[in-house]
DNA sequence: CATCATGTTATAAT
DNA sequence: CATTATAACATGAT
């Protein structure tokens, strides 16, 4: 379920560990989430080295030890991240386990669809020092959204919002809140916005990215009642504003569920 | 058994 | 070359 706000929520569980010394470590190095790092280095370099600093950007999120060993994850679709008492066995889809004398920082993810980087150095993965504004960065102005829904007026607006290049960190239930609460169907294309309409989706983008945050990014809690986010996936699901029935459909290769009554063009 | 899943990417087609 | 569609990845839930 990883987005935004639950990448932030999961990278904070590993502050369990932070500055005590790693002394051991499970790793299951065949496994897919591997397949772009050097499992060897990984191995030999990180016991004795201490968590020293923690960030996430977008759906990424980097992870600093003591001697310039530097931890980049994904999450993927199913990846989590917690922090276990110890003594912890490892558990079936734990690919990675950092083990300290109290806790064990657990990397588990059974689909592997997330993947693990390892990186040695004075200064973080060259990735991670050309990075696009986040949503709800100072970064992230009105001209710059502008400029990307004109730079790509054909592309429907979902679409869009789950470019990670573009909007780091927005997954598909923040699009679909995001449309939902513009009353804007999926489909719409990005040159169709208006300047009015612009600015409104900038304040919608922030928003729903600030109260993410402050709840699932917090503790785990639940959006706003009167959000979209919990009747999407609900038996008979209907929209919370005008009880129409929410419909299902393919936008460009993922699945957009919205509104057909509240959400119109324009 | 079939379908679907809060993600990304390689490859093919346009 | 840029854009778009599709498949693939591996597993679990319904």
């Amino acid at each position: 379920m990883p987005e935004l706000a639950e990448v932030f929520y999961y990278a904070k569980q590993w502050d369990a560990g932070k500055d005590k010394r790693i002394t051991a470590l499970d790793i299951r190095s065949k496994t897919r989430v591997f397949r772009a790092c050097d499992t060897t280095a990984l191995t030999e370099g990180l016991p004795g080295a201490q968590l020293r600093s923690t960030r996430t950007h977008g759906k990424q999120m980097l992870f600093e030890f003591s001697k310039g060993q530097w931890l980049t994850i994904h999450l993927g679709m199913t990846g989590e991240l917690a922090a276990k008492p110890q003594p912890y066995e490892p558990a079936k889809h734990d690919h990675l386990v950092l083990h300290t004398r109290t806790h064990a920082l657990v990397f588990t993810d059974p689909r592997q669809f997330g993947s693990v980087l390892y990186h040695q150095g004075k200064t973080p993965p060259p990735a991670w020092l050309t990075l696009p504004p986040q949503p709800m960065d100072e970064g992230f102005t009105v001209p710059r959204l502008r400029e990307i829904l004109q730079r790509h007026a054909r592309t429907p607006l979902k679409a869009l919002l789950l470019d990670q290049r573009w909007f780091p960190g927005i997954g598909n239930w923040m699009a679909d809140e995001i449309l939902w609460q513009m009353k804007l169907p999926p489909h719409i294309l990005g040159g169709a916005l208006d300047e009015k309409a612009v600015r409104a989706l900038h304040r919608t983008i922030k928003k729903v990215c600030r109260v993410a945050l402050e709840t699932v990014g917090v503790d785990w809690d639940d959006p706003p009642l009167n959000w979209l986010f919990r009747y999407r996936w609900e038996d008979g699901h209907c929209c919370p504003r005008c009880e129409a029935e929410l419909v299902r459909e393919s936008v460009r290769g993922r699945t957009a569920c919205w509104c057909p009554v509240c959400q119109r063009p324009r």
